[in-house]
DNA sequence: GGACATTTGTACGTATGTATC
DNA sequence: CGATACATACGTACAAATGTC
């Protein structure tokens, strides 16, 4: 499974297994992963290696976590398609602890923020993972 | 400076503190953070809560850090104007690990992409600190 | 509500590897 | 080459959130 001698160090190495298995559908939107204690044991790792996975797969926005309970993989969200005015202009960023909190991202997701603006002005800042702009 | 007792944990307490560094202008864009070790002493916290901290100011986009040489505030990149055709739709996630490369996303970066749809086939797909999409 | 097991979060220590200067 | 600095990875311990009985 995994390799201690690897050039790829032993998170990254799980984090492809993991990730192989999202893509292949093992591990479909929704469900939950091994908690770190039971991937511990099946690949015969630490948790530190354990926690560095996860939060690679967190910061891939494949994965999300929760205190107490576990990880589990992101499952699309419906989305909402907000219209750009003529002119507009946009960017993307990640979130301030402000945006987070007032668009309701999960603190255990990685999700970054569009940033609609119109004329020099910021007109609107979107979760990047329940948005889509249409442009007219 | 940081209260280990308070609610908020040691890592957010030290966030907290230089991200009002960053946002001052007491560390300008561009400017070296402290070495790990030196924010040890400073601070009087152990290395996981340093890195924790790091960490978490590298998910907001504020630093970069490169091995063996330290983290800085992240310099703001000139941006390169695309335009989005008519009828175009535009998400925004975080790059998979091929992006990453292909675009050039340092691994000690947090960037999005912006990804441009048209007719539900992928039209580009571009590194968010660097691009602002336009609609003439 | 309480008691409990499970699970993740936080935070320390230690050691070794590797990149940069 | 050496000094510095970050990366990886193990261990340990306690705190806090969750779900179940």
């Amino acid at each position: 499974m995994i390799d201690p001698h690897s050039d790829r160090p032993a998170y990254r190495q799980l984090a492809d297994i993991l990730r192989d298995r999202i893509a292949t559908g093992d591990l479909p939107p929704g469900a939950a992963l091994p908690s770190i204690k039971a991937l511990e044991r099946q690949y015969g790792v630490g948790r530190e290696t354990i926690r560095r996975t996860l939060a690679a797969l967190r910061t891939e926005g494949l994965v999300v976590t929760e205190r107490g309970y576990g990880s589990r993989v992101v499952d699309e969200q419906p989305r909402v398609y907000v219209k750009v005015p003529r002119g507009g202009r946009v960017r993307s960023r990640m979130p301030t602890e402000t945006e987070r909190a007032e668009l309701g991202i999960d603190p255990g997701a990685v999700v970054p923020v569009l940033v609609v603006m119109l004329g020099g002005r910021v007109r609107g800042v979107y979760a990047a993972d329940r948005t889509e702009l249409t442009f007219a």
